[in-house]
DNA sequence: TATATAGTGGACTATTATAGTCCCATATAT
DNA sequence: ATATATGGGACTATAATAGTCCACTATATA
C-alpha cells in the first residue's frame, strides 16, 4: 500500500493544527486532544518533529510547541522525512550494500530516480497548502526538458 | 522511509528480467536464482503477480511464467499495486472510516491528492523504461493547467 | 498411462517493524 | 519551592511482513 506510519499521520494533523494557529504555543496534552491520541504518543511525535527542527519547544509551565518557520516554508517532504527518515522506496536506495547483486542491477538506478520524483512531489506541497482547501491539482510531466527550470523553481 | 516491501522489490527485479527475455517461459526456480531468493519465496511473488494479471503462467513440465503484455504497457504502478494493494500514503485514503474525525479533517483530502500524484508518477514509468538505462529525468510540475492533456496522455 | 515437473491455494510460523507506554532528568513560570 | 511541561531513552505490546510448508491440479513426455 506504500503507506506511511500512523505516527507520521498524527504528525501531519498536529502540524496542520499548529499552522492554523501561528504564533501560539500549544502543550502536548492539548495537541494530543486535537488528534485524539494519548499525551504520551503525541509527545513522542512532538519530540521527533522538534529534533528535526520543524518545531520549537518551550519547557515549564505555559510551555509547549510552535512552528519554527512559517507554514509556507515547511513541506510535506520535510515532515515525512522527519518522521520516517530519508525518502526511498527501495532498500537499495537509502542503504547501499543491502543488495548482493547491486553492481549488476539495472533496476536500482531507476528506482532511485522514481524515489527522487516522489520526493519532489512531496516537496512541492507546503503545510500552508495542506491547511488551505484543495484547489490546484498536482500535475505530472514526463520528459519535458524545456520546462525544467520552471518546474524546479515554480 | 516510505518504503515498499521486500517482496515488491523482488517483483520488480523478476519483472525486469522477464521484460528482457520476451516470449520466453521461465520457471520459478530459475527466476528465484536470478533474484537470489528461495524458490518458495519467488513462487509467492509470482503467484501474486499472476493473480493480478501481469504474468501468464504455464503448468507442468517446461512450464513457467511470462509477461501477459509487452513491457511498454506495464507500469511500475501496476507492479506496486499488484504487490501492495491500492496506493495510498494514509490510512484514511484507502479505507474510509478509519479515522474518527474524518468529516472535519482538512488534511485528508490533500493527502489523497498527494497519493494520486505519487500514483501518477509511478504510472508514467513503464517496465521497458526500467529495463533501459536511465536517460530522461522525471520532471514534476505544479499547477500547469495548459499542459494537462499532454501530461496525462504522454 | 505412469511419472516427473511445475504452478495453485491457502495456512502457518518466524521475524521484523511499528506503536504505544513508562521512567527519570531538565527546564521554567508562578 | 512547587507545579507544570518538555527531553531522552528504554521497554513492551502489537501488527505487518517475510518466509516456509503442505495438499492439490495441470501438463509434457517417456
Ligand atoms: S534490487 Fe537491490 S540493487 Fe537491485
Ligand atoms: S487523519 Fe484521518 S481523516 Fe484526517
Amino acid at each position: 500500500m506504500l503507506k506511511m506510519g500512523k505516527l507520521t499521520d498524527y504528525a501531519t494533523v498536529i502540524m496542520n493544527f499548529l499552522a492554523q494557529n501561528p504564533g501560539e504555543v500549544h502543550a502536548a496534552s492539548e495537541l494530543a486532544n486535537v488528534v485524539g491520541i494519548s499525551a504520551q504518543t503525541a509527545l513522542k511525535v512532538l519530540k521527533t518533529l522538534s529534533k528535526a527542527g520543524l518545531l520549537q519547544s518551550q519547557r515549564g509551565t505555559k510551555g509547549g510547541y510552535q512552528l519554527t518557520r512559517p507554514a509556507q516554508h515547511i513541506s510535506m517532504a520535510d515532515i515525512l522525512q522527519a518522521m520516517e527518515g530519508p525518502i526511498g522506496l527501495t532498500e537499495c536506495g537509502s542503504s547501499p550494500g543491502a543488495c548482493v547483486r547491486e553492481s549488476q542491477c539495472s533496476v536500482k538506478t531507476n528506482w532511485q530516480r522514481i524515489s527522487q520524483a516522489v520526493h519532489e512531489a512531496l516537496a512541492k506541497v507546503s503545510l500552508a497548502d495542506m491547511a488551505a482547501p484543495p484547489s490546484q491539482p498536482i500535475y505530472f510531466v514526463k520528459s519535458a526538458p524545456d520546462l525544467t527550470h520552471a518546474a524546479v523553481s515554480a
